[in-house]
DNA sequence: TTGAAAGCGGTACCAG
DNA sequence: CTGGTACCGCTTTCAA
């Protein structure tokens, strides 16, 4: 006789005993595609369900792929990344996946350890959102045949997949829109961060100044928050010349920066000053912002996330590049007369 | 001779074969206190690492628990959720736990598939932060040594463990703030949502304004979204015998209402309006809003999550109530002459 | 269609 | 300390 405490998860043999057949009966049950007749099938379902039976999907993956997929993250508060790992859960559950979170500081010691736990749960692919993994942990995904793939991540990692919004447009983009609002004097709020994104923005948006003949006073006044975008105001305003027409790396960036300078400084946007920012996060659009900015397509991005999954053949190596969708609101003056 | 295809996980069999050692010897190699010689320990450690072997946790959950924590929430965009679960999966992890996120509507079948879910990858335990499971199914869930905390929601469902903020305290608090600043009429600002915890803000605030003999003009505009804020104060604000003090049951819902009262309606705060939220998201620390409100204590809830996983004893049928904290701010005036 | 048996990757127990 | 073996819960041959 079977020990019934009720401590236990219920197993396929419980069920089979209560249904008077085999354990083979219960398992083909649930198992699409399979022969059982009708009358084994009832009498399964009834007593899974008398018995309150789920099937063990983690015993299952001994024989199968685990369907399991790892989300390394961190800083899940800001908005934009909480909007990531929103639709990236959604989609991916959407696709019968199961997700797992790994909550992680950004340094590579964090990260390589969160890529271990993958492993060690033995999921069908890492989906890697913050921080750079080491190379040679990703060779040892690769070897157990899990697949990586890199969001915004540093490019150039072999065998991962790699996916990005295009930084380089944004960057552009942004100085023709201050250029075109007949912005004189430019600034460029980045962070102390340093992350390939970041670093691609502020890069090509001083190299596009410069191209015109014009020099931007850069500003990185700490990690890349509110907070930093109202210390960076601070110190751009307290002293002469400074800009009226500024790219921040990243709307939160953006936004503390309007704050401070509107609310300490007292300057008019876009009047005194025009603002672009760069995520799209859902503040950027509140009544008190109104923030021109670039939105990450993260639908598009989720799906081929999605689609690197379900055909692992595609990855490996690969580097998709995704256009940043210009949103045009009013921290920007339309085109000078 | 042992397949070699590198589109699989490393097991524990091809490290014994690669060391010259038995699997038992590599098992012992990675459970702590086991007896191993520093002679084959070394063997084992090195021969992992070339073929780079990792643990299957997943098998190793056929004989014990999974230390998989499901979390079922819903809307992970709202800051006050993405918050909470940042915060859960950090401290979970810290603990030993591995998150799985279900990403999930609120509706009740959602709620149900989510759940089921979680008992197919054999959680040790279920966070529930949003929707309400039928009590049956939390039944299965127990009746599997399953445990099933609940935050922020509906009591009373029996066996589960019940961890909320005092929302009867914020709603009294609420009115106590406004009445102090001399405000005279009063609203209140809810969402069409029916969660329990909104609910219970809601009512309380009610019946203690009725209790000193004032009423309140409730207005509840769309789901609990900065939009329905806005709507709202729209809908107030464009009448005659408008409300001088308000109190939003969420800061979401405040910071909508604040920015189109001041923006559509030129009315200052806290001068001709004051405005108290609950939740103290990020943002209502913003320049911008200086939004009195209460806070979520999340890090206190986050340690009794895993206390009580820790100690699966004391919860079944507990219900802990954590005080949310005022944060003073300056969208209320202070006290009146 | 059905049940018996093997095997998935690990751990725990046992005898040596 | 070590290797052999049984078993965890499930799926999948294989015979019947």
């Amino acid at each position: 006789m079977r020990d019934t405490r009720s401590r236990t998860f219920v197993t396929a043999q419980m069920v089979a005993e209560r249904a008077g057949v085999s354990r083979s009966a219960v398992s083909r049950t649930f198992t699409d595609g399979a022969s059982v007749s009708d009358a084994t099938r009832r009498k399964v379902l009834e007593a899974a369900a008398a018995l309150g039976y789920h099937v063990n999907h983690l015993a299952r993956v001994l024989r199968e792929r685990s369907n399991i997929v790892c989300l390394v993250v961190a800083d899940m508060t800001t908005p934009i990344r909480a909007r990531m790992v929103d639709v990236l859960t959604s989609k991916l559950q959407a696709a019968g996946k199961i997700t797992m979170v790994i909550n992680t500081e950004t340094d590579t010691g964090s990260v390589s350890s969160a890529l271990k736990q993958t492993l060690n749960y033995r999921a069908d692919a890492t989906v890697v959102l913050s921080g750079t993994p080491p190379a040679s942990l990703i060779e040892t995904c690769l070897a157990n045949g899990q697949q990586v793939i890199l969001i915004n991540r540093d490019d150039g990692l072999v065998g991962s997949s790699n996916l990005g919004v295009d930084n380089a447009m944004a960057g552009r983009e942004a100085l023709f829109l201050l250029r075109r609002a007949g912005c004189q004097r430019l600034g460029l709020i980045a962070s102390t961060a340093r992350t390939a994104s970041l670093m691609e923005r502020k890069r090509v948006f001083v190299e596009a100044a410069a191209a015109e003949g014009m020099s931007v006073t850069i500003t990185e006044a700490g990690p890349t928050t509110y907070q930093s975008g109202q210390e960076a105001a601070r110190r751009l305003f307290g002293r002469s010349q400074a800009p009226d027409g500024v790219f921040c790396v990243t709307d939160l960036l953006a936004l503390g920066f309007m704050d401070t300078a509107r609310l300490e400084f007292g300057l008019r946007i876009p009047e005194d000053l025009c603002v672009v920012g760069f995520d799209d996060i859902e503040q950027a659009g509140w009544q008190s912002y109104q923030l021109t900015t670039f939105a990450q397509p993260l639908d598009i991005m989720a799906d081929a996330v999605v689609e690197l999954l379900l055909n692992p053949g595609l990855g490996d190596g690969s580097r998709r590049i995704i256009e940043p969708i210009p949103v045009w609101r009013r921290s920007v003056r339309p085109a000078a007369g």
